[in-house]
DNA sequence: TGCCAGGCCCTCTTTAGGGCCTT
């Protein structure tokens, strides 16, 4: 089996429904590689509008801060070029899949390749006794050290990848946990919760 | 005019409704 290096991002965002005009105005993103963090992305993106007080609230992103960065045609690019081929994590991917689908859909000749796992659907399966699957308190539920502030691109995506792991090394018979290929943490976030253990047992040989 | 996200998942389900998660 090779190692899996995946690419774990989070978008901060104007609000919730690209469909609904909304837009991305911070990109953060880790790669793992062999069970290490080894490279990060951070930039903020001019969404072309005021953002709500909501928001600047929210994430502690303000319209001082997006004034003078960069629109999402320089930024796009740069982040095609950091996540070449690899396959992308995110916590509710759909929501963050969404807006980069649309970001990019935005930047002619920018775009990716590969398949979205989701952390939050896998959290549901491997952490069930979970008192909610918010990434915050998932962290806190698997002793995750963390001191920075929650609700900014980087550090969500830090921490998602840091959940990311402690879940491959939750269901890793082995300590290497690269040793889990994607698509078996992709294939158990819909695998029904009263089938994991079976699930892992045929896969992974048991926890 | 009036509405306004979308997908997963559970249940008092499937001819449906509502909570969870993301900003």
């Amino acid at each position: 089996m090779r190692a899996d290096t995946v690419v774990v991002l989070d978008f901060e965002t104007t609000g919730l429904s690209p469909d609904q005009g909304d837009r991305a105005i911070e990109i953060g993103a880790v790669r793992i590689e062999n069970g290490q963090i080894t490279d990060r992305f951070q930039e903020l993106i001019n969404p072309g509008r005021r953002v709500s007080e909501f928001i600047e609230s929210y994430t502690g992103i303000t319209n001082s801060m997006l004034k003078d960065a960069p629109p999402c045609s320089e930024v796009m690019p740069r982040f095609a070029e950091f996540i070449e081929d690899y396959n992308l994590v995110a916590h509710n991917a759909s929501f963050d899949k969404r807006f980069l689908d649309a970001e990019f859909n935005r930047t002619p000749s920018t775009g990716y390749t590969g398949q979205f796992a989701c952390s939050l659907l896998a959290s549901r399966r491997i952490y069930q006794t979970a008192s909610s699957h918010k990434l915050g308190n998932l962290v806190r539920h698997a002793n995750i050290p963390s001191e920075g502030e929650f609700h900014r691109a980087l550090y969500d995506s830090e921490m998602t990848a840091k959940l990311w792991m402690a879940m491959l090394e939750r269901i890793a018979p082995l300590e290497d946990t690269s040793q889990v290929p994607f698509v078996i943490m992709q294939r158990l976030s819909k695998v029904p919760k009263d089938k994991v253990q079976s699930f892992l047992d045929e896969k992974l040989g048991g926890w």
